[in-house]
RNA sequence: GCCCCCAUCGUCUAGAGGCCUAGGACACCUCCCUUUCACGGAGGCGGCAGGGGUUCGAAUCCCCUUGGGGGUACCA
C-alpha cells in the first residue's frame, strides 16, 4: 500500500513550532516510504482564518524544506462534500437533528457539574417522536446535527507510537455535533471532526500522524469512518512539545512561530534538525546532527517517544551554531548581507572582502543576527566603548600606537604586522598585551573580537586602519 | 470532577531481564589551545520518582502510590 499522509494546519496563526514538528514527522514518514506528503489548509473557521497566516504556513514549510506533493487542499472549498456526508448519515439514521437550545444545554451541564459528573450531552433528542419533531419545527426551532455514539461502543486501534489503544463510547461526551445550528430543514456548517474524516477519506490518507492532543478526536473519527463505510487509516500520536514549565507549547510562550525563529537568525537546517531530536531518537549511526533527507532514510515511529519533550533553547542554539560554523565564507556572507543592510550598515565593499569578514566572524556566531553586532566595527565607524577609551589611556599605549603608525608597511602582511607589534611594545617599554589591546581598541573600538591580525588586515583592505589608528592618538 | 496518556542526569535521550560500575548530547565546572572574545580539544559534575511484588538476577515485567501532561466545544 502506498503511503499518503498530510499536514492539516488551520490558518489562525503563523506556522507554529508544534505544527511544523508534526509536519516534519509526516514528511519524514512519507519520504521514508516513498509516499505522498499532502497539505490541507483547514480554513473553515472564517472568523479566525486569515490569508496572511496561510502565507506564513506555506513559506515556513518551504523554508524548512518540507515540500508537499500534489496541489494543496482548502477545506473551505470542500463544504459540499461535508454536507453530503452529513446528509448521508442523517438518511441512514446514524445522525439526527437535536433541537436542544443553548440555554437548555447549559442548564444540563451545570446540573452535571453540581453533581460532580462529567459534562456530557445526555442524548435527549436521540429518539424524538414525530410529534415532538413536528412541534419543534412548528416552533421554528433551529437544530444541530448529532452523530450517534453508543455508550457501549468500544473503540480500538493500534497506535503506531502508543501501541494498542482503547476508548469507550461512554467517555466521548454523548452524541457529537457534526453540523452547527441551522434552520431545521437545512444542514449547518460542518464541524471539525466530520470535515477531517471526509477530507482524509477523499484524499486517500493512509496514515494520520498528529499530536497526542488529538487522541480523543481519533476515537470519534474512527466511528465516523465506520459510519461512512470507509476503511480506517493508521494513526500515530506524537508527543507534544512542552514549554519550560512542561505545558503544551502555545502562542503564549513568546517565540513559537517559525517566522520568529527565522527573524532571530536560526537556520532552517538547525530547526529541522532540532525538531527531529525532540521526540524521536535517531539510530546511533545517524548521530545527532543530520539533515531531513538523512533522517528520512531511517525514520520510523518505533523510535518516537511517548512522553512530551521540553523545548530547550540551549540545544537549538548549539545546533544552530554548528550549522553556522560549518558554512563557508560565501554562504555565510549571503546569509548575513540582508541583515547588515537591514541594520543600515555600509555594505559597499567587494563581495570577496565581505566573504572574508563572514569567515572571520563565523566561529563566534550562535544565530545569524549575532553577525550584525559583530560586523558593526568593520562595516561602520563605531564609537569606541568605555573599556577601549580606558585602554587607550594606559601607560605607554599612545607611545606604542605612534610607533605602529610610524613604521606601518604599505602592504599589509600578517607576520610583518606581528613583528611590528612586538617592536612597538619594546619601543614603548610595555608588555605586548598592552599594544595588542591598544591596537584593538583603536581599530575596533572594543576589547573583544576575532583575531587581531586578521581583523587588521580586513580594515586595511578597505583603507580604514590608518584613519582609525590616527583617530586614537591624542 | 471524569477519561486517556506518560515517568532514566537540570534538559533531550540510549537502554527490549544479566553486556549497567546506567551510555551519549546540550547546559554547567576545570584544564589545554589562544597575550582578547569565540571556535576547537581533554576531563569533571550529575539520573533509573517511591513502595511492593515476579525472578537466581529488574532501569527493563506486574501492581499500588506519587508526580506530570493531554482531553473533556455548536474551535481547529
Amino acid at each position: 500500500m502506498s503511503v499518503r499522509v498530510r499536514i492539516a494546519p488551520s490558518p489562525t496563526g503563523n506556522l507554529h513550532m508544534g505544527t511544523a514538528r508534526t509536519a516534519v514527522f509526516n514528511w519524514l514518514f512519507a519520504r521514508r516510504h516513498g509516499g505522498q506528503f499532502l497539505l490541507r489548509i483547514e480554513d473553515t473557521d472564517r472568523e479566525r482564518s486569515r490569508q496572511a497566516f496561510t502565507d506564513s504556513i506555506l513559506t515556513g514549510l518551504r523554508w524548512l524544506g518540507l515540500d508537499w506533493d500534489e496541489e494543496m487542499v482548502f477545506q473551505s472549498r470542500r463544504n459540499r462534500d461535508h454536507r453530503e456526508a452529513i446528509a448521508a448519515l442523517l438518511a441512514t439514521g446514524q445522525a439526527y437533528r437535536c433541537y436542544a437550545t443553548e440555554a437548555e444545554l447549559n442548564a444540563m451541564r451545570e446540573a452535571q457539574q453540581a453533581a460532580r459528573q462529567a459534562p456530557r450531552y445526555d442524548n435527549r433528542h436521540r429518539r424524538l417522536s414525530h410529534e415532538q419533531i413536528a412541534a419543534f419545527q412548528k416552533e421554528g426551532r433551529p437544530a444541530v446535527v448529532r452523530f450517534r455514539i453508543d455508550d457501549t461502543e468500544e473503540i480500538l486501534w493500534q497506535d503506531m507510537v502508543r501501541g494498542p489503544m482503547r476508548w469507550r463510547g461512554a467517555d466521548l461526551g454523548g452524541d457529537m455535533v457534526i453540523a452547527r445550528r441551522a434552520p431545521a430543514h437545512e444542514i449547518g456548517d460542518p464541524l471539525y471532526n466530520l470535515a477531517v474524516v471526509v477530507d482524509d477519506i477523499a484524499m486517500g490518507i493512509t496514515h494520520v500522524i498528529r499530536g497526542e492532543d488529538h487522541i480523543a478526536n481519533t476515537a470519534k473519527q474512527l466511528l465516523l469512518y465506520n459510519a461512512l463505510g470507509a476503511p480506517q487509516p493508521s494513526f500515530a500520536h506524537t508527543p507534544l512539545i512542552l514549554n519550560k514549565e512542561g505545558r503544551k507549547l502555545s502562542k503564549r510562550d513568546g517565540v513559537t512561530s517559525i517566522d520568529d525563529f527565522q527573524a532571530l537568525g536560526y537556520t532552517a537546517a538547525a530547526i529541522a534538525n532540532y525538531m527531529c531530536l525532540l521526540g524521536w531518537s535517531p539510530p546511533v549511526e545517524l548521530g545527532e546532527r543530520f539533515d531531513l533527507a538523512a533522517a528520512a532514510a531511517v525514520f520510523g515511529f518505533d523510535r518516537v517517544n511517548k512522553a512530551g519533550g521540553r523545548f530547550d533553547w540551549d540545544k537549538l542554539k548549539w545546533l544552530n551554531s554548528q550549522v553556522l560554523h560549518a558554512m563557508d565564507g560565501a554562504t555565510l556572507r549571503d546569509a548575513l548581507l540582508p541583515r547588515w543592510q537591514a541594520a543600515g550598515l555600509n555594505t559597499d565593499q567587494p563581495p570577496a572582502w565581505q566573504e572574508k569578514l563572514a569567515a572571520l566572524l563565523g566561529p563566534s556566531l550562535v544565530v545569524l543576527q549575532d553577525g550584525v553586532e559583530q560586523a558593526r566595527p568593520f562595516l561602520g565607524r563605531p564609537e569606541p566603548d568605555d573599556a577601549s577609551r580606558v585602554q587607550l589611556q594606559v601607560e605607554g599605549c599612545q607611545t606604542a600606537l605612534r610607533h605602529v603608525l610610524r613604521h606601518r608597511p604599505q602592504a599589509f602582511e600578517p607576520s610583518a604586522a606581528k613583528a611590528l607589534l612586538t617592536a612597538a611594545a619594546r619601543a614603548a617599554g610595555v608588555r605586548k598585551g598592552v599594544v595588542m589591546k591598544g591596537v584593538r581598541a583603536a581599530l575596533l573600538g572594543r576589547l573583544h573580537g576575532p583575531d587581531l591580525l586578521l581583523s587588521w588586515e580586513l580594515l586595511h583592505g578597505v583603507g580604514e586602519d590608518d584613519r582609525r589608528l590616527r583617530a586614537a592618538l591624542q
